[in-house]
DNA sequence: ATCGTCACCGCAAACGATTGCAATAAATAT
DNA sequence: ATATTTATTGCAATCGTTTGCGGTGACGAT
């Protein structure tokens, strides 16, 4: 009724053949008449026959739908993977059901457990800021349920996972900045909590020391929130200290480096002439300011095809005990603009 | 078996009772002992029992999901929007599944097909660019499926819509530049067949009329793209021909006006000395730019509440055949920035 | 006339949960 | 001791679809 949506039982009833024969008839089952067939696949046709989506995930315990759990949904990276993850899904018959956890950690939980209930095939996620117990992941994998996580990824081991070289990323931003002449280094870094953090902050290191500059430890910043304010607030209290002061900043966010640009404008900095910044991601705002601010791109759509195309295999291997984890480490690009070129 | 997820079977089993003592005992139906209420809340605790949902789903005809349709994820405006839809949605326990269009009919269609073979309880929609022809639209509304549109929404009767006032939104902008002495305008306009857009052209024009000031016609622009390349395309041929130019430009979207600045600067003209401009929607980038975007502030997120919140509302009173109409219009504020203050 | 072999189709159980109705036993009333 | 009520539970159908197995009738073979 609702909808008017024919069932199998409708046809079957108006044809006075069984549910079964109709089943059999649209599907081209063998030991079907041709005459039956093809007054069944007449009368589902002109009644619009659609299966019942819901009864088959029941029958079949397979929903062809994919749990996607995001942070934020309104932040350029991600919402570049969530694309990339539409398109995969799409393209091979998957629906995708979308939670935000706005970086809460029991709102991770809730919206797992709920998408469990609603028996998701697989699951795609990238984990909260605050998300520092990974037992709630460890569930389903020892489980062996299909999940994928991409970007944020947690340390457990045998998970599959799609994430940049953030490493690799960090150290070009940072000899990019070695190269320019730059010779003062400061770090606005990620939350704490988080690996890419720690990879970022790695690769800076590393890049510093393979050139042989200091790193100071006072110029590194932990930026939890990762709003322009924050950078605004830690740049401006920073150069209004006086004394020795960084010439070059790496910010593990666009966002931060671009605070951290309004900051030394308003202190009367030169950029890129007095001090350079890089930052990461490459969010549609980084060429339109002013001086177009260098970054890291980092390839998000096909971070959300890659890790779509993981978990369907997994979901499609669930049954061969294939417990092996995996890592895809996509490469970064370095992308020079003029907030870096002294 | 799988997830090793507990069945009311699997209770009524190893209780020694009917599947039907636990389902009643588990939401405190009359006529269950209290003893039989205690063991079987205690066992269903126990092994973690959560109903299947895709079950209730079939037996009660109601999902408890929402569909999303959206032409594209990665924009300011719209993963603002999905955002506000989220909220309200895991708020009153409905899920939500999302389907990016990319601006193709064709996607639209197939999209809202798989959403109601997967018996979603209401759609929340966004029409794409291409879409011209509204009978599948028609369609659902004279099934009294619960439907309400946003943003973009279809000229057609007793429709639940959410849109901004783009009209009043247009006209200040256009007025602000009035205000602040410019005389020549221009309009970078949108995508023809999407009422946005002639809503915002409305705007615009009545605010030149009100003041007494000629409208060019050559002087507004259809930017079916939408991208930035198209906008610098289109006022680099303009101000190339040379003769009597624009001096404010107003653009329907603030990527054609971060071209239209970008173009402008190339060509060496001041902005706003020389040339004012406006956009609309206020991405992020607007405040970050140079000189900053002056832009109308559509509230993106109270768009995805207040759409989330009535078709929440319609599904609720899905069988009081209450069939009438509603638009709700929200406000936009106009930003004034640096791009047009003369 | 009996048997085997097909072609074709329906029954019924299953997926997990809900719910109207009937059934049983115990308790109370007459 | 019998009738009636009450408390507690189970049966079976239902949602829409799939699928193993069994059943029917026609046909040719012996």
């Amino acid at each position: 009724m609702k909808l008017g949506q024919a069932t199998i039982k409708d046809i079957a009833k108006a044809l006075n053949v069984s549910a079964s024969t109709v089943s059999r008839a649209l599907k081209d089952y063998p030991g079907i008449s041709n005459e039956t067939k093809k007054k069944v696949k007449e009368l589902a046709e002109h009644l619009n026959y659609r299966p019942n989506a819901v009864a088959l995930s029941l029958r079949k315990s397979k929903s062809n739908t994919i749990g996607v759990i995001i942070p934020e949904v309104v932040h350029f990276f991600f919402s570049t993977v969530i694309s990339g993850i539409e398109e995969v899904a799409f393209a091979n018959g998957y629906n995708v059901v979308l939670c935000q956890t706005n970086e809460k950690f029991a709102r991770e939980l809730s919206s797992i457990e709920t998408m469990l209930d609603n028996q998701i095939d697989g699951l795609l996620i990238s984990y909260s800021k605050e998300t520092e117990d990974f037992n709630h992941f460890q569930k389903l994998i020892d489980l062996n349920f299909p999940i994928v996580f991409f970007d944020r990824v947690p340390e457990i081991p045998n998970t599959v996972n799609v994430i940049v070289n953030d490493f690799q990323g960090a150290y070009d931003a940072t000899k990019h900045l070695i190269d320019q002449g730059y010779k003062n280094f400061a770090h606005l870094a990620g939350p704490k909590n988080l690996t890419i953090s720690k990879k970022r902050m790695e690769g800076y290191k590393e890049a510093l020391e393979d050139h042989k500059i200091d790193i100071n430890p006072e110029w590194m910043f932990h930026c939890p929130e990762g709003s322009k304010e924050e950078s605004i607030r830690i740049i401006k209290t920073l150069y209004q200290k006086g004394g020795e002061l960084p010439d070059a900043i790496f910010a593990s966010n666009d966002i931060a480096a671009a605070g951290a640009m309004v900051a030394l404008k308003d202190l009367g900095y030169q950029i890129p002439a007095q001090v350079g910044v890089v930052g990461f991601s490459n969010w549609q705002f980084c060429s339109m300011i002013d001086p177009p601010l260098s970054t890291i791109a980092q390839p998000g759509f096909k971070m959300g095809e890659i890790a779509t195309s993981l978990l369907l295999t997994c979901i499609a291997e669930k049954d061969t005990s294939n417990k092996e984890g995996k890592t895809v480490i996509l490469d970064t690009e370095l992308l020079i603009r003029q907030s870096s070129q002294k």
